[in-house]
DNA sequence: TAGCGTAATGAGAACAGTTTGCAACGAGGG
DNA sequence: CCCTCGTTGCAAACTGTTCTCATTACGCTA
């Protein structure tokens, strides 16, 4: 049998990339991850709902701390930020399957779904190569009503 | 000679769409519509803009009824507003010779050029029939560089 | 053209989402 | 086990926008 000294946890590419950069991993960190780890892709949160669904489930994790967790996990390409307007910005699991998708919101009711399209991705690409621009990001946001709110 | 009094002004689009549904003519909405219509299309300002554009040439306008103009002028289909991310949204003519055209933002400095693009329209409406949403609108954001600022 | 009802305005308070300052905390290298 | 410095919590600050309410004034009517 091993002895318990001789465990090595593997750290996690978010662990080792925070390492490497002079960061630390912290319980809150690891906890705001591990969230939409779990819920997984496709689903879209904002700070204020990451933060109540943490603290409902008996976690301590301050609203500040939530901002500054999501900036960073941004800005290490773990998560994305959508501006679908409406109530804050959300942020969703940077699903590496489906990179560039696309949102169809309903602005009654908030139902977003997802969708991909070559099409779109290359029209930011030649925008970009027209003007001589780099580009970052596109993002095509389609506004329209769902079939329950557009009947009524 | 023609009397003062046999001078009928014919009333612009924006006075008669106004009139029609109860709404009055105001000093304060001539002056927002005005503004917009002498700086032609393509150029896209914040709430913030048109305020100060106004009172700096004189004029006395307070900010809420800046925000009030411009969300009626929204609605009533004279202005676009736009969602570029970065100090508030911004707001153009609307031009039915350009109705659809998306931006290319740079993120650094600010640069919006516009472009327009078929394959992006035709995809927000291909998105909207196959969830069987009712499409209203539909853009295309490209966050990129231009060139003085990528390279330095 | 004066009078009137009511829509619209100005000024500031309120608001929502987000960021920041600072003292206390604690991750993790030595 | 200690120390250092990155991180946290909390509250205050901030930004963009909307709201409240007293006052003004557009435009219909006589
Ligand atoms: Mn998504
Ligand atoms: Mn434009
Ligand atoms: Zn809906
Ligand atoms: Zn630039």
């Amino acid at each position: 049998m091993i002895s318990p000294a001789s465990y090595r946890t593997h750290p996690s590419p978010f662990e080792s990339d925070l390492r490497s950069d002079g960061k630390r991993m912290t319980p809150q960190r690891k906890k705001v991850l591990s969230l939409f780890e779990e819920i997984g892709s496709g689903i879209h949160l904002s700070a204020e709902e990451v933060h109540s669904k943490l603290t409902s489930s008996g976690e301590k994790v301050s609203l500040a701390t939530i901002y500054r967790t999501l900036r960073l996990l941004v800005k290490m390409t773990f998560l994305n930020e959508l501006d679908l307007s409406e109530g804050g910005n959300r942020f969703e699991l940077l699903s590496h399957d489906h990179p560039d998708h696309h949102h169809l919101i309903c602005i009654r009711c908030g139902r977003t779904e997802e969708f991909e399209n070559n099409n779109v991705i290359n029209a930011g690409k030649a925008a970009a190569k027209n003007f001589g621009f780099k580009l970052l990001e596109s993002s095509l946001n389609v506004r329209a009503l769902c079939p329950k709110c557009s009947n009524k």
